[in-house]
Parts: C-alpha cells; sequence; structure tokens
DNA sequence: AATGAATGAGCATTCATTCAT
DNA sequence: GATGAATGAATGCTCATTCAT
C-alpha cells in the first residue's frame, strides 16, 4: 500500500515485537506462527520480512530490545553497601524479583528468554546476548559480595562467583515458581522467603 | 519385519522411549521427528505407532516410566533424621541433586521434564503426572522440616510447605545452571555450596 | 491361540461379515478400518486375513452373503398376478420396501450397496455381483408388466425394460430419502403413496 | 511461483474449483488427494491452502459456487402455470433433469453432492446448504401442486410437500440410473417415461 | 513499506498388508 | 486359526520463506 512515514514504519516494528513476544511467551515459539504474529499486530505476513530478515532475526530483535530491570535495582541500592552490604544485597534481589513478577512485559521476557530458554534457536547472537546479561547480573551480585567480605559479614573463603550464580539462580527459580501461582500477594511473601533464607545462610558463614 | 517374540517387542519399545528420551532432551520435542526417533530405534516409523498411540501418548509413557532418585535417597537419610533432621535433609538434597547430575538418563529426564517442561504439551495425563512427584518431593522435605522443628532448629512460625517448595525450586535451579557447565567437578561444589547456604539460612531463623 | 473347531471358525467369520456390514454400512467404506472391525467381532485385526484375502475380498463376499427380499414377495405375489397384474405388482414392490426399510440388516445392505453404491471398490466381482442382482430385479418387474399388458391394463406401446428400471429406481429412491428420516410409520405411507402413484400413472397409459 | 495479480489468482482458485469437482465426482473423495487436485490444477499442493482453509472448506466453496439449473427452468415454466399446471410441471422437471445430464459439469456436481452425498463431510455448513437446496426445489414444485389443485388437476386431499419430495426423489433417481448408463439418446426418453408416468399417476387421482 | 500469492519441505497420523510365531 | 509386531506408502496439514506487484 500506500508508503508510510518513517514513524508509522516504527510503529509497525514495533507492534509486530510486542505481538511476537506476548505469543511467544505464551503459548511457545514453536506453537506460534508468524502469520498469526502479523496478524495479531495488524499487518500482514509478508510485512514482517521487510522488518525481519527470518524468524530468528526477529528473536534475536527481540532478545535485544528487552531489558529485566536489574540495573536499575542495582544503581538504587548502591548507596546502601556502605552501611550494609547483605541488606543491600537482599533489597536489590527482591526488588528485582517483585518488579519482574508484577509487569507484564517482564513477566513475558523472562517467560520466553529464561523459562522457555531452551526453546529458543541455537542461533550464535541470541545465545551470546543472554550470556553477556547474565555475567553482567552476576557482576552486580558480586559487587555486592564483595562489600560484604570487606565487612566481615561473609566469610573470607566464600567462593563469590559461585554464590553470586547461584543467588541468581535462585532468582530464577523463585520466578519460575511463580508462573505457576497467580495470586502476586503471596508470591511477594515466598520471594522475601526464599532470598532473606539464603541471605541469612551467607550471613551465617561468619560463624561457621 | 516383525519382531518375533514377547521380549524383542519389549525390546523394540524400551529403544523407542530411549530414543525419545534423548533426541527430545537435547534438542526439544519440536525439533525431533516420531520418523528420526523411530529410525534411531531401528524400526519404522509406523513401528512406533504399535506401541503408543501417538506423540503425546508417547511422552506418558516416558514421563511414566522415569523416576529422579529422590525417594531413594530419601530413605537413605530417614535413620539419620533423628540425630540432625537439617544435617540429613542437607544430605538428601545434595545426594540427589549429584545423582541426577551424574546419570545420563536422569539428566536427560531432568532436562525434558523440567528444563523443557513448557515445551510439554498440555495433555492432562503428563500434566498431573509431573504435579504428582512435585507433591511427593516437597512431602519427602516436609518430613524433615516438621523434625527440624522438633528438635529446634528452625523456629516455630516457619510455614513449612512455602520452605519446602523454595527448597526444591533451589534444587532444580541448580540443576538448570549445571546444563550450562558440563564439567562435574566443579559442579558437585557449587550443588553444596547452594544447598548448604540455604540449610545454614534455615538454621539461622533460631536466632531471629 | 489353540486351533477351532470349524464351527468356530465359520462363527468368527459371520461376526467379522455383521460388524463389516453394520460399519460400512454406518460410516462408509473409508471411515472405518479393518482394524476396527476385527475389533468389534472379538478378534484381532490379523484373523481378519485368515478368512478373507484382502479388503476387497471381504467386500465382495459381504455382497455375496446378503440378498434384498425381492425374490420373497416375487414368489408370494406370483398367484395374485392373474387377477391384476399392476395390483400384484403394486403390492410386491411395497411390500419388498417395507420389508428392506424395517428389517435392520436389509436397510444396512441397502445402505452400503446402494446408498452408498460409488463408494465400493471397482472390483470386478463386486460390480458384477450387483449388476446380476439388478438385472434379476428389473426382470421380476417386467414379468408384471408383460402380464398387464396381456391384460390390457397398459398401453401395448410401452417400453418394458425402461418402465421396469425406472420402477426399481423408484424403490431405491423412496428408501435412500427414508433413510433421512427415521419414525417408520409415515414411511409406509409415503413409500404406498409414490409407488401407487407410479402404478396410476401406468394404468393411464391405456386411456391415452 | 506467485501468481501476481488478482484475477491470475482467481484463476488458479476456479482451476483449483474445477479439478476438484472433476476428480471427486469421478473417483470420489477418498480416493483423490489434495495433492494431486492442486497438481491438475498446475498449482503445488501448499497453494491450495491459501484459498482454502482445509478440505472441508474446498468441498463447501464447491457446494456453493454451483447451482443444478431448477431455477432457471421453474422461471421457464411459471408463465405457463396458469394454463395447465401437470404439464408445466412436466416439462419444468424433464427439462431440467436434461439439462443436468447433457452438461458435464451439472453431472459432475449432481455426481458429487447426490449419488455420492452418504461420503462427503458431516460438515455442518455443507450439509444445511444441501438441505436448503432441497427446500427450495420441493418449494419449486409445491408451487406448480397448488396450482394443479386449484385447477381441479389433482385430488383436494393430496398431500403435497409429500408428493413434491417424492417427485424430487425420481428426479435424482433418474439421473442416478442415468450415470450407468452413458447414450444421452435413450435417456431422454427414459427420463420422459418416467416423470411423464409420475404426473399421469397424479392427474388420475382425481377419478380416485 | 507492505500485500498477496505461491512454494516446498516436513510432520503426525492412518491403514492395508505381511508374516513369523 | 489366530495373534502380535512391523512395514511402508499415502494423506491432510502447517509454516518459514520468497517474490512480483
Amino acid at each position: 500500500m500506500a508508503r508510510r512515514t518513517r514513524e508509522e514504519s516504527e510503529k509497525t516494528r514495533q507492534a509486530l515485537l510486542q505481538m511476537a513476544l506476548e505469543q511467544y511467551a505464551l503459548h511457545g515459539i514453536h506453537n506460534v506462527s508468524l502469520k498469526s504474529i502479523a496478524a495479531e499486530a495488524g499487518v500482514t505476513h509478508g510485512a514482517l520480512y521487510w522488518h525481519f530478515e527470518n524468524r530468528d532475526d526477529l528473536i534475536l530483535a527481540l532478545c535485544k530490545s528487552i531489558t529485566l530491570p536489574f540495573e536499575r535495582y542495582y544503581l538504587e541500592q548502591l548507596q546502601a553497601i556502605d552501611q550494609d552490604a547483605l541488606k543491600a544485597l537482599n533489597a536489590f534481589l527482591i526488588e528485582t524479583i517483585c518488579h519482574i513478577a508484577s509487569h507484564q512485559q517482564s513477566r513475558q521476557a523472562f517467560s520466553l528468554f529464561y523459562a522457555r530458554r531452551k526453546e529458543l534457536p541455537l542461533h550464535a547472537g541470541i545465545q551470546d546476548t543472554l550470556a553477556d546479561e547474565w555475567d553482567v547480573w552476576t557482576g552486580y551480585i558480586n559487587r555486592f559480595l564483595k562489600q560484604a567480605r570487606k565487612q566481615k559479614q561473609i566469610a573470607k573463603k566464600t567462593k563469590q562467583q559461585c554464590i553470586a550464580e547461584a543467588m541468581l539462580s535462585q532468582v530464577f527459580g523463585v520466578l519460575a515458581v511463580a508462573e505457576y501461582m497467580p495470586e502476586p500477594v503471596v508470591f511477594r511473601e515466598m520471594a522475601s522467603t526464599t532470598i532473606h533464607n539464603a541471605i541469612r545462610g551467607l550471613d551465617a558463614t561468619r560463624c561457621n
């Protein structure tokens, strides 16, 4: 049809990304056709191929266009780190989890890129992008742990990287469980319990 | 040509299940055709339909034929429970995790039924079977927690079911992370660290 | 299993034929598998191949084992033919129609071999058998018409064979319509009306 | 390669419908694959799925795209109805039959939708469409019968609807028989004989 | 920028048939 | 006489991708 303006074109692109995220997160990549994504976005099947080279390219674009709010809460807790590093870490993780759980787009992103991670194409760009994010996030946690060690909240011999990965895997574990129980009130409690407990576990390394 | 005796038939069935598990765990259900499963098992495509009604039925059979070794290590730690419930729980979880991580079939089962859980068909039988197992396993953990409460290792007000689910989700979280790092030596350490830490966290509830 | 007696074997054969007729008449040949026929007959799929060479052979056997009751009512009306040939023809046709419509097996035979005739395999034996029966039945009608001509009930110039075929096609037309209206009471009336009317039409050829 | 313009696309669609009708009428729905229909129409298998959702949808489209010429001859005889209703009815039916029998497309339509009616899918849309046509056609016949009653050609007590259905079933009966004898010359005579006879039968009700 | 048409490879499933036991 | 296992060809259907307009 008529040649659209640059803004309209960008709107179409965004709509496609939005619908892809929604549908993929809900039904899984293999149960959603590009045709249906385009249809939901109000354009035809072929239009999708103007914006993206192919399906992998769409997913890669999706993957790059979305950020889970780790950075935001990391920055928020940076100033608190000097008083009590473990407390700050605790707050950082819980706030991040609760944000993800209560915002639709983050939830969908988690669903697609983490709960359904194995469904993703083996496309190098996608896998690398995800791996990079993982590194950034464990980096944040490591920053807290380092300070905690300085503050003698945790034992010296603690293997930081290992702990950091374990903490992060717990974050995703809690979110995964959350997908099966929709009531968000109860959820915050559960997240708190889990993370608190893990932090308490760290804190207790002192004594041992 | 037709397999003649009952044993040969059973062998075919087992081979089909085995290959299905292997391929599905590795590439995902949607990237493996029944034809290729049958071919790997050394029979034609149609033979599969003698043994299973359809793909869902194959997956259901798979799901029922496989057990992660929770029960085994639960029974093993039952006698230790009276001395130190938390220590027994610790051993129970770590042993189970390490067993799963180091035995191919269990690893594959975990991969398919937990890491790839969202890819599974929405078939009621399959989902119910998995839900039942989850209940049994949290049941085991609850048994340890109850005893720990009696032994005053953990606070009275502790929400047991909630903790049990959190523990279990950590088990799967650790295994999920393990899938991305194949060296089993490092792995045992990481599993220990994570679970130890969680248990220590529980233990520390006393003081609060 | 154990070698059965000749009677038992014959029973199996009859059961297979019976079930094939039932299922085929109800759902059509292409919507019923040999496996399901065997299952309904209480034997396995393979047993069918002991009694019949293949599917066409089963259908041929079916076709030969079944007779619509034309001959019976033909013989019944033979003595009445000399008094009033058209009246006898009338009775012959109506009785036959009503018999078929009210006896399950005949109904099924009609359904399969006439209403679904085009679904039958192009197997020569089957088509010939059906063609032979058609000839016999028009032969019966012709016998009545010949006598009617002698009795001057119908015009001399009447093309007998042509009329005979038309009468027979009406018989099947009425039965076909009957398949869409299950109440047998109303049906007899409709059959009477149609056939009566046709006979009256013949009778009226005198006047023209 | 893709057909470009709207007209070319419409041509493809028509070709598909045409081939489907031809093949289905000749060999039956269950003996013709969508692949072969597409091949005969000069496109690939998948193109068919652009134009029709699935096989049932194709058959529905076929069913709706085709009209047996009842209406045409009904309108043609409407003016003659006031002189002699039964004569007009006679002409209406014979002309319609002969038209169907001598035009390939109508013959095929009859073959598929009436002689092979039981093979059709149980799809509601298809069955309803056919039922509606049946009602329209008996409606036409009823119109003639009503006038015939007024003109005292047939007895008052005559059950019109019942007669109308019987007449129509005779039309289809004659056409069915015609399928087994391809020479069209002989056929017109047979059709005339049958319908004439039926009309004469009606006419004779006066006397009774 | 986007549409509409078509391709072609792949998949789950069905089923008549075969045959060793 | 009958069973149980397996074959293999065919079928309807889905879908990512291509491309002329």
